[in-house]
This record gives C-alpha cells, sequence and structure tokens, in this order.
DNA sequence: AATGAATGAGCGTTCATTCAT
DNA sequence: AATGAATGAACGCTCATTCAT
C-alpha cells in the first residue's frame, strides 16, 4: 500500500472515529507512518484531504455488485435478501455516515445529497422488489411508504440500535423477515 | 434574558450549526453580546458548557406534557396523533440529534445512552396505543417490530428526507397515517 | 479582626508560599472570606498591597525588643542569648525572608536593601558583645570577621538547613555555643 | 548553537532574573530570535522547559573539575583556595541559586533537595581539610562546626553582601583568608 | 518522494481590575 | 464598606502549513 493511500485510510479512519476538526495532521501522519509534511505533499491541505476522502469513498458501489445476485431470487426471498445486504452495507459504513452526516461535515460539504441520492436508489429498488411480490396491483403511493417503512426501519436498526449497550433481542435477519412479512400483509390487506 | 442564558442559547445554536470544535468561544462571545471571559466565568470551560446544555436540555419532558392530551382519543387517532408529535418533537430537535451523535460528542459524553432511553420510552408508549388498535390479541413481538417500524419511519423521514434538497411530496400527517393504516392492516392480517 | 487585616494577613501567607505572581486575587478573597472587589478598594492594585505589606513588615521591631534583655546579662551569656533570639527570628520570619529574596521581588522592590541594612545592625550589635566577650584589645577587622562568621552561621542554618529532610542533629543552642566558643577561642589566640 | 539550546539559554536567563510566573513565553521567543511554537516543539510546556533546566544544569560538575588542583597543595593554601573556588562557584550561579530557592520554585519541584546535597557534599570536602591542616587530633564534632561556619561564612558574604550598595570592603581572598586563621586558632585553641 | 524543524495565527483560558449596586 | 458580575488584555499552548534539505 502506498504511503499516499495509507494516510487516506488513516485519515478516514479518525475522521470517523473522532470528528475531522478533533483529528490532527500530526496524529494523522504518526499512525499513518510517514512524516506531517506528506500529507501536504499530497493533498493542498487538511480540507482537500476530507474532500479527496469523502468523493472517493465509493459508497454505493460496494453494495451495487451484491445486488446482482438477487436477480435470480424469487419475489419475497429476493426482499428479505435485499434487506440483509442493506443492513450489512449500513454496518459496514456506520462510522462513515454518521460522520458525513455530523453538522461540521454537512456544513462544508454537499455529500449529504449523495446519501439522499443513494437512499432514493434503495427505494426504486425496494419499490420493484415490494411490487413483484404483492400478487395483486395496488397503488403506487402505497407502495412507496410500505418502501420508506421498509428502509427506514433498517436504517435505523442499524444506526441507532447498534448503539445500544444491551445486545440486539433479535437477529438481523429474523427482524427483516417479521418486517417484510409485516409489510407484505399490510398491503394485501389494504385493496 | 440572563447573560448566563444567552450564552447558553448561542452556544447551542453554534454547536448544533457547525459542530462542537468548530465553533470558537469567541464566536459564542461575538454572538451572545457578552465578553470572552464570561463564558468561563460561568462554565469552567467549555467543555462544561457543553456538557451544561446536553444534560440540561430538556428533551423528553417537552414531548411528554404534548402526550396527555391522547389519553382522551380513541386508538387509531391517537396513534397517529402520537406520531405526528413524536414528528414534530424530532423535526424541533433536529439539529441537537444529529449535533449529538456526531462522531465528536459521541466519544466524549454518555449522551447517546439519553437518545437511546428516549427511543425506548417512545417504543413503549407506541406498543401500549397499538395493542389497544388492535381489536384482536396478538404475540407481544409481532407489536415490537410495528411500533419499531412506526418509530423509525417517522424518524428517519424527519432527520434523513428533511435534507432532501426537492420538497417533500407529502405532507407528515398524510404520510403518518399511512403508516398507520399500514401497519394495523398487516397485524390485524397476521394472525 | 478588620476584613483589610485579614486581606493583609492571608496575602502575606499565599506570597511566602507559593510566589506573587503565582497567588491570585481570587484566591486571597476566597482564604479570607472577602469578596474580591474589596481588595481593591483597599489597595489600588495587586502591588500595592504586595508593597504596603513589604514595607509595613514590622521586621526588626519584635527582635529590637527582646534584645533590651541582654543589657544585664554577662558577655559570654549575652553573646550566646544574641544567636538564640536571632536564629528564633529568622525561623519566624524564613518563608518571608526567602519570598523578598526571590527574583520577581528582588526586581520589584526595595527592600533586599533593608535585609543588608538589617544584617548590618545585627552585625553592629554582635561586634559590640563580641568586643566585650574578648578580654583584651584586638583589631577591629578581626572583630567584624568574627561577627560576619557569627551571623552567617546562623543564618544559613535557619534558612538553608531547615529545609533539609533530615532533622537537624543538634540543637540550636548547642550549635551556638559552640560557635560562639570557637569565635572567641580564634580570636583570643589570634594576638 | 542550536535554536533549542538559545531556548534554554535565554530562559535561564529570564527566569533566574524575573522569576518563572513573571517571564512569558512570548518575552523567551523574542529574546531567543525563534518563534514562539518552537519552544512548545521541543518542550511539551513552560514547566518541562523549567524542569530541563533545573535537572540539565551541571550544578556541582563545574566545580568538581576545579577541585582536582587542591590535591597538590599543602592543607592550609589548599582550604583558603577551597573557600575561593567556592565563592566564584557561587558568584557564578548566584542568580540560579536564589532562583530555586524562591517560593515558587521551591513549591514544585525537588530541587531544593539539590542544594542541600550540595551543601552537604561540600562540607564532607571541607571536613577532610580542616582536619588536615590542625595538626593535633580533635573532636568530629567540633571540626563538624568549624566546616559549617566556614561555608556559611562565603555563601552569605556572596549571596547577601552581594546585594548590598557600598562595594565589599574586603577582597574575597583576604576575607577568606581571615575566615581559615580565625577558625584554625579556634580550632587549636580548644583542645 | 519524503522529512521534520520551524512558523505564527488563533485557540481556550486566566486574572487583575472595574463598576453598578 | 462591600459585593460579585462583567471585562478584555495577555497568557500558555495547538496545529495546519511551509520550506530547506
Amino acid at each position: 500500500m502506498s504511503k499516499k493511500d495509507k494516510i487516506l485510510e488513516i485519515a478516514l479512519e479518525l475522521f470517523t472515529e473522532k470528528g475531522f476538526k478533533a483529528t490532527t495532521t500530526k496524529e494523522i501522519a504518526l499512525k499513518s507512518g510517514v512524516a506531517e509534511g506528506l500529507i501536504f505533499y499530497y493533498f493542498k491541505d487538511k480540507n482537500e484531504l476530507l474532500n479527496h476522502l469523502v468523493h472517493e469513498y465509493s459508497f454505493i458501489g460496494s453494495l451495487q455488485k451484491e445486488m446482482n445476485e438477487l436477480s435470480g431470487l424469487d419475489p419475497l426471498p429476493a426482499l428479505i435478501r435485499f434487506g440483509q445486504l442493506y443492513a450489512d452495507f449500513l454496518s459496514r459504513n456506520k462510522s462513515f455516515l454518521t460522520f458525513i452526516w455530523s453538522p461540521e461535515i454537512v456544513q462544508n460539504t454537499d455529500v449529504s445529497k449523495d446519501i439522499v441520492d443513494f437512499i432514493t436508489t434503495m427505494g426504486e429498488h425496494a419499490d420493484t422488489f415490494f411490487t413483484r411480490a404483492i400478487s395483486c396491483s395496488i397503488e403506487k403511493k402505497k407502495i412507496e411508504t410500505a418502501t420508506s417503512m421498509f428502509l427506514s426501519a433498517i436504517l435505523t436498526r442499524v444506526l441507532v440500535e447498534g448503539r445500544k449497550t444491551t445486545n440486539i433481542p433479535t437477529e438481523n435477519k429474523e427482524y427483516i423477515e417479521e418486517v417484510v412479512t409485516l409489510i407484505i400483509k399490510g398491503l394485501e390487506n389494504s385493496h
């Protein structure tokens, strides 16, 4: 791994763990095993290091690949698997997500838009899965509400409940299954 | 308003807007119209100002009062009203919530526990409303899943969708009604 | 005791214990049980409080009185008693002496001159005692050397040896007697 | 001379001249011709700069070397030369000695012990010289008293009389000779 | 490419001093 | 006489940034 990449790796780790301002370039250099000056050789200043990180960070890419496996599944298992992939993805990127959502970053960058876009994209995917999973036709708006609930439930579980000191009582998989079941039944019962 | 209160007010505003480290005491003093020294007369250092803010902040109190009005309502309208109060509450405290959830604060204080506690309390309230709204008896676990979805949907809507550049297509009230309807139908259909 | 006197008392205590700059007016006020403002009501500023202390402090007065008792004694016992009084006096004022001898005070006040004057006065007293104690006549210069040694021995013992962690092996009285004996014998042997 | 050494040199000069608290880091930087930040690059804070100074200061080393020349001399000249070396040493380190003896330093460090140790060591040296200078055997205690007087006389002369506004009437050498003569005669006359 | 000594603006904080009460 | 809230200059210190090597 090149020194440049090492700097980026460590910077990401420290920024997401402690915050941007609370992380010093000295600390990054130390943990990266490089001289402090090198950071400024590769990146004009600390902000450019942040921008590089935030825009380069391949957000959706990693998830996109995994979702190819869903095409061969039946609608219901696909929906559940989709939920799991989403939960895993959020889990992996939890600290990065809360980082770019924090006041000091939201103020300085436009990445929160990226998150919203991402959630929208996820929503569109989920919409098609729900549509396929429901036998009968249904209002588009109802599907959208269902989708929004589905994604919110997973998002909240991972980001909020992950911080509970007590362990999560139900496994993710089981929880997702329950959520899907409840929504599907709600949708089927509503026409 | 006393100078001490003014300092607290402005500090809250700036911390939630820009972050803790990114806000200087000079800036707080300037906007508060006091000498910088006064901040340290009342709060021994910047951290104590933060702690004061975080622990004094009457999180649940404001919501608790509003929830008294729900006791007279029928189960379903009560549930919807409950959702609205929750959404309004989150809306009001949006910036504070993302602030204390940010890396620089989560790391330094034990307040994330406060949020989790709050969410748990909200969950218990919602549980009783759902139980009352469903005519027939139902597994406790199903109710809990329903509740979690309900609260997540509102939380995500307010915190995430509030940052969408495009305006929110559906009004909160309408959205909450849809969510409640879908969940209730899902529950009733599941036994 | 008036509040003014209390301030002076506490200021003296703190200045000599911690140094002038290291003692804050807040600390003086707190320990004195008065408001901080009162210090500046009585003394224009912190420096005037210091000056007041340094010039008011009746240095020699307390010793002068005690020395009246010496007039009735024989030369040798008088010399020994004189040494004891001097040692006691130094012991009582030890911290004050090292205080006004410290760089931060020597630089700002002219009290080190007071100390020198005091030592000179002590020297003159001791000169007459030694002259009386020696039967035969002797060069004035020899007496002065003897005196200087006598006073130095006591001064050093009290100020320096008092800081030894181990206890002083010999009692002051015994030490003074030995010193006097040695000097007297030295003088008598030199003509 | 390196910038680090320059900082140490100037800090020593200012601390001993004005006191520790009364010397600002800005002043040290200015007189040293370096940026203020450099002080904190080499020494993590002002206290560490002081500690470095105080422990690095080769107190005894410089004197120890000079004392090798004494071994070839006869007892009496050796004693007189020893006194001169001691007086010179004290003279050179006068401001440093009063500095570390001042309240603000005595309170913060354990260096006053260093001084006491040094004086003890000097005492042991002087003891052997006096023993050799006296032809006949004599009580150990008497020697110690003599030694103590000898060192005190020189210490006081340099530290106290050096602050007299009037010039010192007698030269150091002459004074030391007188002191030695007087003590030797006192000792020889006492058995 | 890589270092780390050196910089200095600006931070959080202290504290003597003022002043309305 | 006495208070203590309020001030702001100046302190010790941090840290992103520069630059000679």
